[in-house]
RNA sequence: GGGCGAGUAGCUCAGUUGGUUAGAGCGCUUCCCUUACAAGGAAGAAGUCGUAGGUUCGAGUCCUAUCUCGCCCACCA
């Protein structure tokens, strides 16, 4: 194609989709280096992610965008560098999630509930349900370019890990770190399901406190005790008083009276109890509160469960019993109102416990449960952060890492749901209990144990969804079988992922992976920040501020949102997604489309072959100098996890230098023809190369777009071109170009020079612009510098067309004794510029602007002068004197040409 | 109660070994539809880098204190 048949404005949306099938099909997501490939080599070190693998609950939002273009983006970049790599994609059951959804799905569609359909025709459901979604799901991931190997994509239910997860719960369980029994456990009513402390979210709420009277027993006195939760006092177990409170320390010992209940229960003294809080008395309701639970151990108190799994009052609740516990908590208070029980009641904000799914309010309840003895796992865990064998970007998350592995509590890993992964543990009658991988296996310890004929019962729980997930680095890889992939590509390279998730999940597969597998699961954790709506707000559904990322890529395109995501974001920062900004980067797409453009234009235009010797001009090798050093910038970059900053660099470089500079004057050269457009041609190629290579991992489909149809144009107009510029890798490998300019001593004098001439130019547009000098009028011009009178010499072609001057008509010398008549005097830098500008000049004007420039340049000398003569002249590094002096000598130089021209106009 | 992060131009945010005249996008002002691009080009206005101290030749950057906002953990009835 040629340049005219590209369309003017890029048209990403007949662009992403061919382009991603493309390369899915020439296999370019593939690991180049894989067990099984011809020529494996197992010494090459591979660059493996493990995908956050997304929930089948639903469809894709800007969370996933964000960590899809984050992987994206380092997965290409190594791939890019030559590295083996391994993104390894996959979809995670997720338990509560899916189950919640199906059966709201089931209620509001059939009118069913779970129990009416039963368990395996449930199941059959959600497994439809994932199906549907997961295709959603891998349509969207694709959508965003993701350049995953989908031929190793996994589930966290697929036979393989569900093996996995057998395989781990059996070795915790003979090791004796899985333990079943009563507990105080978090239970959520509604879903009828214990969950994990981490599970549980506490939002500020006003409610009320509730008064009311502990009557002792025998006397007609009483402990007045306040609770948030007056339904528990139907199981209270004891009132606490603080041993040395006057108040109440002679009722320690005494027998209290359960309100309408006229249970017998002990007034005991314990120093948990805070004097100065509330009424300085508390109940304590061992079996619906963790800290009276504490309590009740250290006084043998009895545990009382006065709700049961619906939340419902229990027969110990007497006449309550069967109430709703908010019922329950009206009438039970009205009752005790009626009484003379109660005292007030006051209003009062506290932090509710709310289920993290269902959102309902959960009740701590004793429960059994099954666990795992966390502390074993943690300290390792621990260690491998703190030793640096794992790396957490951004360094300030160890902290956080660290505070809650130390103060870890064991882990609830059983669920009373259907959906996710059952407990391998299996019952006779008797409730002895055989856990095994297989129910084979456990009918064999069985017999065993009991001859032939035990009836098997498996437990009708299933595993925590974090269970499985904590898992995946290795048992998508094919754990706990010994296979080459897993000895290829484990222990992974990064884990990538939202901070949100660094307890449920990061911290989990590095306990888990180190017990199971005796290594790190990743050495890297980068940690990307949460994306919030254009008011900074949390995006969430009930706020009803959610951006959908498909919408947007619609719009804007996928690179403009992966740009967006990638260089708006820094690690661990939270970041305020605007649609300004997406557009904004949109603009940089097309941008680079049209550079693009002009630039295969011009190959078709040049001249096939270099006929004689020409040297590069002063552009060329400036160009060459900034790129050579935005490449190194970029890979010091990128090693150091600073992506962000790199996208903005090559960004900057592209459009306002590259774009904005080099392609103007490279305009005048090819416009030369002959060699000097050859050569021009071949650094155009080459810069462009460069940047597309650098920004293929934020932005690759307008990239690769480009890229292809500026390697068939290079490759269509010559060999030479081919040869000269190096050869067309394959893929895009970042490898720097043969140097054009190989003079390091010239590349430095091309940044001194072509700064001077911005300079220039940019201070003749200035006055343009301000004198109103209407664009098409061509000026004569005057130049006076003395060390660069030669390098203006030569740019002067250029600088005429780049400033509209009359060419015929531009004087160039080292030293101008008489300020020329009619024109206007300027200096930028070293440089005298005079202008002829007929229109009315008034000299008093001209003197005043002058005079205000030489202030302020005398101002900069005498701060560097100030400067130089302190302790820094003496103390700083010889380099940074340097620079300082050099700049002190360019305003003096500057002070020099001012003064010469108000002598002029004097 | 403990911990963490943020406070830089009107708005949204960059700014990692401290280097001396602080950057971008959007918005704003003036001019230009110039043959890569009006999703563009040129020129311009705009910030005492939350506050107060300190270390240093030198601080947006390091230390201390403090204010404001946000988040996480623990969960005092």
């Amino acid at each position: 194609m040629t340049a005219e048949q590209l369309p003017k404005t890029y048209d990403f949306k007949s662009t992403e989709e061919r382009v991603y099938a493309h390369w899915e099909e020439s296999g370019y997501f593939r690991p180049s280096n894989a067990p099984g490939k011809k020529g494996f080599e197992p010494t090459r070190k591979p660059f493996v992610i493990s995908i956050p693998p997304p929930n089948v609950t639903g469809e894709l939002h800007l969370g996933h965008a964000m960590f899809v273009a984050m992987e994206d983006l380092m997965v290409r970049y190594y791939r890019m560098k030559g590295v083996p790599t391994l993104w390894l994609p996959g979809t995670d059951h997720a338990g509560i999630a899916t189950q919640l959804k199906v059966e709201e799905d089931l209620l509001r569609t059939e009118e069913v509930t779970r129990d009416e359909l039963g368990r395996e025709e449930f199941l059959k459901r959600t497994w439809a349900w994932k199906d549907k979604y997961h295709a959603i799901i891998s349509k969207q991931i694709r959508r965003l370019g993701a350049s995953v190997d989908w031929s190793r994509e996994r589930f966290t239910l697929d036979e393989g890990l569900s093996r996995a997860v057998r395989e781990a719960f059996v070795r915790l369980f003979e090791k004796g770190l899985i333990y079943r029994g009563p507990r105080l456990i978090n239970w959520s009513p509604g879903l009828r399901t214990a969950v994990s402390d981490l599970e549980v979210e506490y939002n500020e709420e006003e409610g009320q406190l509730y008064f009311f009277k502990y009557r002792i027993k025998g006397s007609n006195e009483f402990i007045p005790v306040a609770t948030t939760r007056p339904e528990t006092i139907l199981g209270d177990a004891a009132v606490a008083v603080h041993p040395e409170d006057t108040r109440y320390e002679k009722f320690i010992g005494a027998t209290a009276l359960v309100p309408m209940l006229d249970r017998e229960i002990p007034v005991i003294g314990d120093e948990y109890v805070d004097r100065e809080f509330g009424t300085g008395a508390l109940k304590i309701t061992p079996g619906h509160d963790a800290n009276d639970y504490q309590i009740g151990q250290r006084h043998k108190l009895p545990i009382l469960s006065v709700l049961d799994e619906a939340a419902r009052i229990t027969k110990i609740g007497g006449p309550y019993a069967g109430l709703d516990r908010f019922e329950a908590r009206k009438r039970l208070w009205a009752d005790m109102h009626a009484k003379g029980l109660t005292i007030k009641t006051e209003r009062y904000v506290q932090r509710v416990p709310r289920s993290q799914r269902g959102g309902e309010i959960v009740e701590p309840m004793i429960s059994t449960q099954w666990f795992v003895t966390i502390k074993p796992l943690a300290a390792p865990a621990l260690a491998a952060v703190d030793d640096g064998r794992i790396k957490i970007v951004p360094e300030y998350f160890t902290k956080v890492y660290r505070n809650w592995m130390e103060n870890i509590q064991d882990w609830c890993i059983s669920r009373q749901l259907w959906w996710g992964h059952r407990i391998p543990v299996w019952y006779t009658p008797d409730s002895s209990m055989f856990c095994a991988r297989t129910e084979e296996e456990a009918r064999a310890q069985a017999t065993q144990r009991f001859g032939k004929g035990v009836e098997l019962k498996q437990d009708p729980d299933v595993l925590d969804t974090w269970f499985s997930s904590g898992l995946w680095p290795f048992s998508t890889l094919g754990w706990p079988e010994e296979t080459a992939d897993l000895a290829y590509f484990y222990p992974t390279s990064v884990l990538e992922t939202g901070y949100d998730i660094l307890f449920f999940w990061v911290a989990r597969m590095i306990m888990m992976g180190l017990e199971f597998t005796g290594e790190v699961p990743f050495h890297t954790v980068y940690l990307h920040g949460l994306v919030h709506d254009e008011r900074g707000r949390k995006m969430s559904k009930t706020l009803g501020n959610v951006i959908d990322p498909l919408e947007v890529m619609e719009k804007y395109g996928t690179d403009a949102l992966r740009f967006t995501l990638l260089v708006g974001s820094t690690p661990g920062q939270d970041l305020t997604l605007s649609l300004e900004k997406v557009g904004a980067n949109r603009n940089f797409a097309n941008k680079l489309w049209n550079a693009g453009r002009f630039v295969i234009g011009a190959i078709a235009t040049a001249p096939k072959e270099m006929k004689g010797e020409l040297d590069w001009t002063l552009a060329d090798a400036w160009i060459w100098a900034r790129t050579k050093q935005i490449l190194s910038t970029c890979n010091r970059l990128f090693e150091n996890y600073q992506y962000g900053e790199a996208g903005r660099q090559v960004y900057d470089f592209f459009w306002s230098e590259f774009a904005d500079w080099y392609i103007e004057i490279a305009k005048l050269q090819l416009a030369e023809g002959g060699d000097r457009a050859f050569k021009t041609v071949d650094l155009l190629v080459r810069v462009l190369d460069i940047c597309l290579r650098l920004l293929h991992p934020f932005t690759p489909f307008v990239t690769e777009e480009l890229w292809g149809h500026l390697k068939a144009a290079a490759l269509a107009h010559s060999k030479s071109l081919k040869a000269h510029g190096g050869e067309w890798p394959e893929a895009l490998i970042i490898a720097a170009w043969p140097h054009p300019i190989a003079e390091e001593d010239r590349e430095a004098q091309a940044l001194d020079k072509f700064a001077i001439f911005q300079n220039v130019v940019r201070s003749i547009r200035n006055v343009r612009a301000e004198k109103g000098v209407k664009p098409g009028q061509k000026l004569a011009a005057i130049l006076a510098a003395k060390d660069y009178s030669g390098m203006l010499e030569q740019e002067k072609k250029g600088l005429a067309a780049l400033v509209q001057l009359d060419l015929g008509k531009l004087e160039i010398t080292e030293t101008l004794h008489q300020k020329p008549e009619g024109h206007i005097s300027l200096v930028a830098g070293p440089v005298e510029i005079h202008l002829s500008l007929s229109e009315a000049l008034d000299p008093r004007v001209e003197r005043e602007r002058l005079e205000k420039e030489l202030t302020a340049a005398r101002d900069q000398i005498a701060r560097l002068e100030k400067l130089l003569k302190s302790d820094f002249g003496k103390k700083a590094p010889k380099g940074v004197i340097e620079k300082e002096r050099a700049r002190l000598d360019g305003f003096k130089a500057t002070a020099g040409s001012l003064k010469e021209q108000l002598r002029k106009l004097a």
